[in-house]
DNA sequence: GATGAATGAGAGTTCATTCAT
DNA sequence: TATGAATGAACTCTCATTCAT
């Protein structure tokens, strides 16, 4: 189902794509087998090119697969800080909670993201600074975006006064913890109407916490 | 100090260390290793017997890991219903709350809890099947059983009227879900202090949303 | 479809019986999974005793196989002198020499047969000894047994004056000869009818040739 | 004496060349230790390449064991139907014929057919298309080949009416089945006076009964 | 830059054989 | 004597990696 780029004969947008090619090929295979079960082979062979060509990209396994990963926490951000943005201080709050939160969870348990979590407890043993490339790139910085917005929530009056880092990682937690037992850490797919009952319940508990 | 033989020189409980010596040494080699890259000589070796005891004992390294992975999760359960079990109404509520939380932050934060959870993860796609052995012993039984002694809370007066499951699961997800992030996916030890700070902060918001 | 011995307690018919029950297994095995392949646990198994008392009573693997196949090797070597006995100079020979004929093609066409020669060909490079362990107890002595009764009949006038030795090799020839192609090499059941075919068209070749 | 680079360092021969180290070695290994026994490792080894090697070539153990039988066959069948080709009809039958009958015992001696032979017999069992693939290029072929001369001959009156396929069976037969026996099943080398002893018996025989 | 071919190291698994009972 | 348990050695097969082209 891979569309064959027609022009990529030697051209430095051959390169590219097949660089690019690698990468998802490699992110599929890592995440359908795992790091140590993965073959070179099985990734050359699913992104369509020879295996010492992802040699000459990448130079060994593991440095592809930190690349893989990262690219996919990348992604994984951007979407997430997208979601953040939206939490406004316009209008009645709860619905804007409970939106923001419905969509945190669409992204928490999008299916790449249960495979980067998934590899990340993986291969920390193997790839400790796998920690700070994801988190880096991911956890982190959603939960400190979003206590900057929570903070201006409560500087408008809108929360009760409180530590917003604080309370960021409680609102997640609220929202995350419960999913985690629901999804079958991934293998089951939640509807949204569970999502959205799951959200609002996370948003009911946090502003009774939190309203001021 | 009792004077029983604990050698194991060949006698009928022989059989039943060297069992007991493979799932230990097998449990700690899957945690450094993770399950592909583990070998079941170096289990053997760390077992102190020899590979064709493993197979003679588990079959399988399949089977080996399952049944070490089981074993564990019975500790880990025991652990945590032993605390939800001082969950008691007597008394003043947060106080006791508190200790609670402090204690199954200290089961959750637990190095082998850590490792249970990480080849969890790791191993879904392998081993769908893991996820019934580990939470039907552990995760899902220890909600329940916090469910049951909120509900009696409830009953009793001490907190609002609500859905007890949800409360369960909302107040491990206020305990745990900022565990994930500052303990740094197990790989940071958490000083106690820090434990006893979550779970005040958690059994803070708790209680202001639950709070009758 | 193996009837259980009941009363080997320790008896010393218990002793033999078992003997008999691990020689027995151990060609049937051996037949099934040459040499090499067979395992003495499922000869055990088959046998129904543990394995440490087919060592026991054999000493080893190499010992336990010269001895199944001697032991078959005699039960051959008696059907088939049974047959050759009955080349009796009365009456006419044509259809003698036709029953006798038959009769051998039988006993080299029987499963048994099959097996004891494929083992003797697929471990002759591990058990040079099995030559004679077969040959002196088997084809050798057939052969010899067929040349006294060809040396009788030519005393007797009714074949023509020649070495009885080469005679009878050349009759077993003709016999068995045809034989291997038309059974694939013993993976075929061949019906009695192509047998006495055989027989009769190596009979009119014998007789037309050695006939006085 | 052609001076062409027989060496094999790495031009576009050298993939022929290992191949064929690789067959050559395994069928010296098959005929010395059996099929079970062998070890690739050991093959390996003799053919001057690594263990993956040959799986690179053959995929695996029992492929590589048909396929090296089969190549030995090939070169029997050709040897087989080269001398059959020598039965023409001019001149005195009997010394052509006893000509051919050495010959083809040369064939059916010569160590290689043995261990062919040997072969097919001992892995029957594990590899039931064997028979397909050796009969396929070798003894039926030449027992096929050998009757359309046996027919031209009866046509020419040489010999008289009979049904060729038979005749070649059982000349075959004559020539092949006193063989078994004396050469011990191809431990004992037979010398060359032996072998024309035994067709000039079998061309005897063979003439007294087919002749006109 | 991309590849077909080759390899060293090591995986899981099996098995003949031997203790200790 | 018969056995359950343990083992050392060996097996087939795989894989990340590197030449030579």
């Amino acid at each position: 189902m891979r569309v064959v780029d027609t022009s990529s004969r030697s051209t430095a947008r051959g390169r590219i794509d097949k660089r690019q090619a690698i990468l998802g090929a490699a992110m599929q295979v890592f995440a359908r087998e795992g790091y140590a079960q993965a073959g070179v082979e099985v990734i050359a062979a699913e992104a369509g090119v020879a295996k010492p060509t992802v040699y000459n990209h990448f130079g060994d396994k593991q440095t592809l697969f930190r690349e893989a990963v990262a690219a996919d926490a990348d992604r994984a951000l951007e979407r997430n800080l997208a979601v953040v943005e939206q939490l406004r201080a316009d209008g009645d709050l709860r619905p804007v909670l409970e939106e923001v939160g419905f969509r945190l969870l669409e992204c928490y348990c999008d299916e790449r993201s249960w495979v980067l979590r998934r590899l990340l407890h993986a291969e920390l043993g193997r790839f400790p600074d796998l920690i700070d490339i994801v988190r880096g790139r991911a956890a982190d910085r959603v939960t400190e975006a979003l206590a900057d917005r929570l903070a201006r929530l409560v500087l408008a009056g809108r929360l009760r006064s409180c530590d917003p880092g604080e309370a960021a990682e409680q609102f997640t937690a609220l929202l995350t913890g419960p999913m985690e037992a629901r999804a079958r850490f991934g293998t089951r797919e939640v509807p949204d109407a569970e999502l959205r009952e799951v959200a609002a319940s996370a948003v009911d508990t946090f502003l009774r916490a939190f309203a001021p």
